[in-house]
DNA sequence: TATCTTTGCAACCATTTGGTAGCGTAATGA
DNA sequence: TCATTACGCTACCAAATGGTTGCAAAGATA
């Protein structure tokens, strides 16, 4: 039973196309025509996908005449970037303590 | 028409709760019953969200009599922050491309 | 031994997901 | 003007997800 859907960033990067999506758009904005090109998947597909990276903000749409063009918004991939940071400080602070055991049992040896 | 069930750490930090989990585990090893205890979920809702992170290789388990500690296998982490190292690498590079246009622009108008 | 506790596992359910096909609309181009 | 193209949107489908309840197995404890 989930109370609403869950758009983050994190759920943009969980499926592979998505991900391929975002590093071809990496590269410079496009077309979803433009875009299906590059997979297997039909472009219906493909449009569904924008539309999730859409509506997680890491894309933004620009109308030009019939055409519209998906940029990226790279900061919103700085979120990524900061879980892992404090994930990586959380791992870094454990392993001082299991140094700060290690070095309590030395003096204790003496 | 999903051809297998993907596993892989992208899927794994996809749901906020298994992302609470790892960041629990990053300061420790824990058995299921003392990692519930820090969410409104059931036993068995993360017991379920345990058993994805460890076929995402997320986390190894250790028998110890009736207790089962789960750890942390950081080093399945090094594969976010290696995608997210080629997302900025071809981003850099779109920024170059730009610097280049920039400069042939300049040059022309001398 | 009998009982409690920790846990995995299977069944089940509602919702979401990823995908397809088809329709409507608006812009482009002959 | 008429055909084509690019696209969004809806409806539909099978599979996956996140969650629940209940049960069984095996270790701890009295």
């Amino acid at each position: 039973m989930r109370m609403e859907t869950r758009r983050d960033v994190f759920q943009a990067i969980a499926d592979p196309t998505r991900r391929a999506i975002i590093m071809l758009l990496a590269a410079g904005s496009m077309t979803p025509n433009a875009l299906a090109e590059h997979f297997n998947s039909s472009r219906q597909a493909v449009s569904k996908h924008l539309q999730v990276l859409t509506e997680c903000e890491v894309l933004t749409q620009e109308q030009k005449g019939r055409e519209i063009h998906y940029h990226l918004n790279s900061t919103k991939m700085k979120e990524i970037e900061h879980w892992l940071e404090q994930f990586k400080q959380l791992l870094s602070k454990r392993f001082d303590q299991l140094d700060d055991v290690l070095t309590k049992l030395k003096t204790n040896k003496k």
